[in-house]
RNA sequence: GGUCCCAUCGUCUAACGGUUAGGACACUGGCCUCUCACGCCAGUAACAGGGGUUCGAAUCCCCUUGGGAUCACCA
């Protein structure tokens, strides 16, 4: 049994967005399942739409993934040499030849074709003419003209046939001195050994060249899987229009990793009925037979909830990393670790997203907290004045703070003064949080603690006094 | 337009010839309850259409329709 070797391939030409996360992820839920290898491969080809910045991006966003990989990272821009062996030997062999077409040529070509109803492709004028290497010249395949066909053999599509009559003698090199994207990527696969080839389907229309090239090579063919797209809500492909792509903006909008990789495996890959699945599970059980065939749409609504499934399973503890920057994005102190998984543990169940919990937070740090002016007009009146007082004699009399302990003090408040639970939660919530809607006020006690409480306490006891 | 792929609730999907077509998100109702959530219970909602094959089809075949991908010296 050889060992499984999948890549990751992205262009450096932006950042990473959606679907190419995805297609990440499968890549290294494959190799990671079945023991294998991971491979990164940088195919910057393009010199003009490659950028550094983008290659950044790229590992930022794989970094927030925590999908890591176990060689590369490789740039194809630093494998020229290698391109270049392989073209002299195609070119040898017979199996390729220089072309001094230009553009203007090719495009009359095609004109003329559409014209005539035909199809666009090169007519095939340098050929036979066995030209040598020159600086304005291209490098081009020789496309068999037998009245064949070759098939691609996918995992996940089954057999796709495509006539051979379909292509056309394709650059390999171009007057720049770079690999065209199908030659190079066969060469790196190639000579990088992968096993494995699993990347979009919009890549279908290429295989069947990559696998005429793999032959004129004498390689054996990798195992094609092509994952089906990620499509918008209007069943188009994802693109801006339907809100974030880029892979980095929902890390920024507060999804936890583990909860994204798990949306986008169950997207376009299932396990029964099982919706939730750990990184570990994922691993587990992932496998390229239950990649389903069909494209799907991207539903930012049901991530969140998966993320809220991800908060809920979470200990406050593992979580402190992650919310922190975001309460340090609103400004607030979270240094204590301790008064920090406090607050997780009261906010988890209420939070889709950690941008959400930080903004729930806002009590817990808040020094000078602000009452809401129609909560405190509604909640904080004369008849709980005597209340509030006793409560806080008596707060202030507990040795510790603890919520069975508080929830002793309320009930003797409440029989003292004969007033039912949710006649005083109200007042004491405004008093606590400056709002009407909190964590349960036991809870919120204990994290805040004695000293805060009464100060809070007081303040609202000041306030009834002057209204 | 050529070529290729795809087709189950609004969305993600299960079903691998025989099920009252299941689950999840969303939505609606109820329960729980100190507010809001969480949780629990219940409900609305799908096999694109037409032909075959078969005792029996969501499942296999063909056609239609609809959607998508791709047709570069981009990747």
């Amino acid at each position: 049994m050889t060992t499984i070797r999948t890549r990751f391939a992205p262009s450096p030409t932006g950042y990473l967005h959606v679907g190419g996360a995805r297609t990440a992820l499968f890549n290294w839920l494959y190799a990671r399942h079945t023991g294998g290898r991971f491979i990164l491969r940088i195919e910057d080809t393009d010199q003009v739409r490659s950028t550094e910045q983008s290659v950044q991006a790229i590992f930022d966003a794989l970094q927030w993934l925590e999908i890591d990989w176990d060689e590369g990272p490789f740039y194809q821009s630093q494998r020229l040499p290698i391109y270049n062996n392989y073209i002299d030997r195609l070119v040898t062999e017979g199996h390729a030849y220089y072309c001094t077409c230009t553009p203007e040529q090719i495009e009359a070509m095609r004109e003329k074709a559409r014209a005539t109803g035909a199809k666009p492709r090169y007519d095939g004028t340098c050929r036979e003419k066995g030209l040598a290497p020159s600086p304005d010249a291209v490098v081009r395949f020789k496309a068999p003209l037998d009245g064949g066909s070759t098939v691609v053999r996918d995992v996940v599509k089954g057999d796709i046939v495509f006539a051979n009559e379909e292509l056309d003698d394709f650059v390999l090199r171009r007057t720049d001195g770079m690999p065209t994207y199908n030659f190079a990527a066969v060469v790196d696969d190639v000579t990088m050994t992968i096993t494995t080839v699993i990347r979009g389907d919009d890549h279908v229309m290429n295989t069947p060249k990559q696998i005429l090239l793999y032959q004129a090579l004498g390689a054996p063919l990798p195992t094609f899987a092509h994952v089906p797209m990620v499509l918008g809500n209007d069943r188009t492909r994802l693109s801006k229009r339907h809100g974030a792509t880029s892979v980095t903006a929902y890390r920024d909008m507060g999804l936890l990793p583990d909860a994204f990789i798990n949306f986008l495996a169950r997207l376009g890959w299932s396990f029964g009925d099982q919706e939730f699945f750990k990184r570990a599970e994922l691993i587990e059980k992932f496998s390229l037979e239950r990649v389903g065939k069909s494209a799907g749409v991207f539903d930012p609504v049901k991530l969140n909830a998966l993320n809220a499934d991800h908060i809920q399973a979470a200990t406050p503890l593992q979580l402190v990393p992650h919310v922190r920057p975001f309460l340090q994005a609103q400004g607030w102190d979270a240094s204590d670790d301790a008064y920090l998984q406090g607050v997780i543990h009261t906010l988890q169940a209420r939070s889709k997203t950690l941008q959400e919990m930080a903004l729930q937070a806002h009590f817990y740090y808040a020094a000078d907290l602000a009452l809401d002016a129609q909560a405190a007009q509604k909640f904080l009146t004369a008849t709980v004045l005597e209340p509030l007082k006793y409560l806080k004699e008596q707060l202030a009399a507990l040795p510790s703070f603890n919520e069975k302990e508080l929830e002793t003090v309320f009930v003797q408040l409440m029989e003292k003064f004969q007033l039912k639970l949710g006649k005083i939660a109200q007042p004491v919530r405004v008093a606590l949080t400056g709002t009407t809607v909190s964590p349960g006020i036991f809870e919120i006690m204990a994290v805040l603690g004695k000293q805060r409480v009464l100060e809070r306490l007081d303040r609202a006891i000041e306030y009834i006094g002057k209204r």
